[in-house]
DNA sequence: CTAGTTACATACACGAGTGTTTGTAAATAG
DNA sequence: CTATTTACAAACACTCGTGTATGTAACTAG
């Protein structure tokens, strides 16, 4: 019965994507990995083979989706000419159209904040994410602080602020549309919403017509 | 050993409470009915006696948090002569610094967003909040769509897609801030963040000065 | 005063899930 | 060709949780 070491690769494929089914499904709490072994047609003793315990099983699942915390400090640095707020502005859209877009992204996220528990057994993963996130605010919160954006920041705000006020609505975006997809569009709706938001923070925000030509 | 009924109600809440404080610390699925009646010093026939089970102590839990529907749309029915949007914008103001005022309603929301999977166990309390959501999403998106306020949404933005920013903006402002309270401070930022929001939804929107006189 | 009811505690029966150990056939190294 | 891993399957031992059924003391209605 023993399997080559491709066949083994893809019985970890097949426990990955049965485990993904299964916590979107049921929620990561609910599932056993007697249900994912199950489900990806194979025997517990082959999930403890490749993975520790379920927990690693679902620190392994968002590896799939997580990009690396330098890709995204690199992609704001951007080209310098650019407008550092464009390229943020950018990068939001684009992270909101691409969560449309990757059907897997899509469930892990839904995963992510709507079929699990951070408790003390996913606590690594909660870390991981969270600190991913504390980098975006982070980064953009020094897009933010930049002299000659902090100068068009609308009274009342600050770069703290409006770094916060971005992630929020990035957030809630994607909370809101994974629990009801019908809320909008991504792929039509998320520009002008960025914008408005953008244009709510900086005082000579340009209009969709320059943003969106053609 | 037979309590009066004022006792057993103190008991009732005594469940109540050591759930709210179970499942925020542990998750709802890690939280059994064993724990919490320990944990209110009492054993799970008292619990049995007086919920049906995990999802009806799970839902009596929210219901004391949840404001009922015809209140949310009391409120924003307003009096007529008020700006309807400063209304909404007050609402919104009050729901986020009522979320750190109220200790319950903090602990109870950090486990509705982070601590609980939504799966058919708990699909009617997922229901009631959901329709709860739609609802308030409505009625947003019906104060956007007065005349008099719709001549005034930035180009490129719907009524719709108003109401949808607000919300999704206001859930990402509870999600992060249950995740890290230290990221801002809601009884002083929450107001020029949703007025960034507005701003950015809304042509004239008067600025800061005029809003929050003093 | 006593029946009935309330508000639980206790006990039982059962399944489900976990982690580990052991078995084993096939691949692979030498 | 043999020895050793590899990649699992199967079996075991254990705990935990649920739902229900039964016991029981105190309150309460008449």
């Amino acid at each position: 019965m023993r399997r080559t070491k491709e066949e083994a690769e893809k019985t970890r494929c097949a426990i990955l994507e049965a485990a993904e089914t299964l916590f979107l499904e049921k929620g990561v709490a609910h599932t056993s990995l007697e249900h994912i072994a199950r489900h990806a047609g194979v025997t517990r003793g082959a999930v403890y083979w490749h993975f520790a315990n379920k927990a690693d099983l679902f620190n392994a699942m968002l590896g799939q989706v997580r990009l690396p915390p330098e890709q995204l400090a690199e992609r704001l640095r951007g080209c310098p000419a650019h407008d550092p707020l464009m390229t943020l502005r950018e990068l939001c859209i684009e992270a909101i159209e691409n969560l449309a877009r990757d059907q897997q992204k899509r469930r892990i996220f839904t995963i992510l904040l709507r079929r699990c528990e951070f408790t003390e057994e996913l606590r690594e993963a909660e870390e991981r994410h969270e600190a991913f996130i504390n980098l975006f605010i982070a980064l953009c919160e020094q897009q933010f602080s930049a002299p000659s954006v902090t100068s068009r920041l609308h009274p009342g705000l600050s770069p703290r602020l409006a770094a916060r006020a971005v992630h929020a609505l990035i957030v809630g975006l994607f909370h809101d549309w994974l629990r009801d997809p019908n809320l909008f569009d991504p792929l039509s709706d998320a520009a002008p919403m960025i914008d408005a938001c953008f244009r709510g923070l900086i005082r000579d925000w340009p209009d969709a017509t320059v943003l969106t030509p053609g």
